[in-house]
RNA sequence: GGAGGAGUACCCAAGCGGUCAAAGGGGGCAGACUGUAAAUCUGUUGGCUCAGCCUUCGAUGGUUCGAAUCCGUCCUCCUCCA
């Protein structure tokens, strides 16, 4: 069994905040005593059903419990996503159709055990209880909040200022969040930071209930791939989980350098003394953040696509990208045999035919500026240009297709 | 229900009768450089059979030699009042 001390390391690494942390000592001194696991629980919105990296923070923080010999247990929010969490949005969310919940939450359960450990975890459904409530039920648990402090939330407060609708049903997101955790018996609870509210609702909730309150965990927000807005798939700054490993490698290597320390810390598993280590290094300017930054593409990598993909994607990265080589298996594009005259082709076609572009115009463009290259030489001018079996054509730095002439 | 305002390219945003394929910024892409697909610099960013042509400024119908710009109708969004 790890040391108590050892595991409040491991746990608080990347952290935001942590309430109470002499609770959760406490917790896992008695749980270690009992040997037992605590429960750690999570929630899952059932909106948005494509895992990328920053969602990963916490998923991984409950791996790393996991690892320490806790369980886990994911609650797919299908019945409170028929409200839509109000957090953060400036009008009511429009509530998820029964079907729609039901698939998003299919799809997370499949991708959340890329990183989970499926032994130690549980997935339920809070409809399982939730929708058995009845309507005393939810006038006692509606009891144990007052009005006021369900306005300190800054959204609502907002909303209500400004005078905008905020429909009853939406103070019970909050609630029924808490009533998961009374259901549960949770002993901690880990979330994003904007879930703050909605997770110290569950921390006195089970206090009215008679129960030990949980611990809450935030994890901060991960920045994507520009380094500057949180990571999400709308901007087009993520990094997803399934995504091949030459990309997921790539997108690594593209972030800031100043994001390295922060990718480590929440992204991986690395041990904290390692992380220190690591901080001390790029500080006193004792390795090339180039370096550090292949160290962590290819941990995160591994992460996902296990270790040989990694040295594998590593390899394509240092021979494509830093040595300007062709890589070895470069998809095959048969030129169609009209576009071929005595054996030249005019270019801009040929390559939105490739799917090397989108438009004729794209490729004059590229042509124009050094960026299509016909077996390592800049292609010059559009047309007639001569082409044969086997031959080579790149677009930008890692754009290849082989193409095949009969 | 009443009064105002706004809808412009991937996004934000200027333009308010011709010189507008439409300023500027962001993002994207490419090139150079480098210690990286970091940073920095430069170029580029509707389409085509490309010194020319075609289609675009919420939709539609007008006015005009000529409209993103003026007028009518419609749609969508915002603000204020009730």
């Amino acid at each position: 069994m790890v040391s108590v001390d050892e595991q409040m390391k491991i746990i608080a690494k990347g952290a935001e905040e942590i309430i109470e942390k002499e609770e959760l000592r406490k917790k896992l001194q008695k749980a270690g005593k009992e040997g037992r696991p605590l429960t750690v629980k999570l929630g899952l919105d059932p909106s948005a059903p494509d895992i990328h990296l920053g969602h990963a923070v916490v998923l991984r923080k409950i791996r790393q419990m996991q690892d320490l010999g806790h369980r886990a247990i994911i609650i797919i929010g299908d019945f409170t996503g028929m409200i839509g969490d109000p957090t953060g949005r400036s009008k009511a969310r429009k509530p998820l159709s029964r079907e729609q919940v039901l698939r998003n939450a299919k799809t997370y359960e499949e991708q959340i055990f890329k990183i989970l450990d499926r032994d130690k975890t549980e997935v339920k459904f809070n409809s399982e209880w939730l929708s058995k409530l009845d309507f005393a039920d939810i006038i006692e648990l509606a009891s144990k909040c007052t009005v006021a402090r369900m306005l300190e939330r800054e959204d609502f407060q907002k909303r209500f200022s400004a005078h905008q609708s905020i429909s009853l049903h939406e103070f019970f997101y909050p609630l029924m969040q808490g009533y998961d955790s009374i259901v549960l018996k949770s002993d901690i609870e880990l979330g994003g930071t904007e879930q703050r509210f909605n997770i110290l609702m569950g921390r006195s909730l089970q206090k009215d209930y008679g129960q030990e309150s949980q611990v809450a965990i935030f994890m901060p927000l991960l920045e994507g791939t520009d380094g500057i807005d949180k990571m999400s798939k709308s901007l087009g700054n993520y990094i997803g989980i399934y995504e091949p490993a030459e990309d997921m490698y790539g997108k690594v290597m593209s972030i800031p350098d100043d994001l390295i320390i922060k990718y480590f810390e929440l992204a991986t598993d690395i041990h904290p003394d390692e992380l220190e280590s690591k901080k001390e290094l790029l500080k006193k300017n004792k390795v090339n953040p180039r370096d550090l930054k292949m160290e962590l593409a290819r941990e995160i990598t591994r992460l996902y696509h296990g270790k040989e993909e990694a040295i594998k994607a590593e390899e394509h990265f240092k021979s494509v990208v830093q040595r300007k080589e062709i890589p070895d298996d470069i998809p095959e594009f048969a030129v169609p045999s009209d576009m071929i005259e005595n054996g030249t082709v005019n270019m801009p076609p040929l390559m939105v035919a490739a799917g090397l572009t989108s438009s004729n115009s794209e490729g004059r463009r590229l042509i124009e500026q050094g960026g299509v290259k016909l077996n390592s030489t800049p292609v010059e001018g559009h047309r007639d240009i001569c082409i044969k079996d086997n031959d080579i054509l790149q677009v930008g730095k890692r754009r290849f297709v082989k193409l095949i002439v009969d």
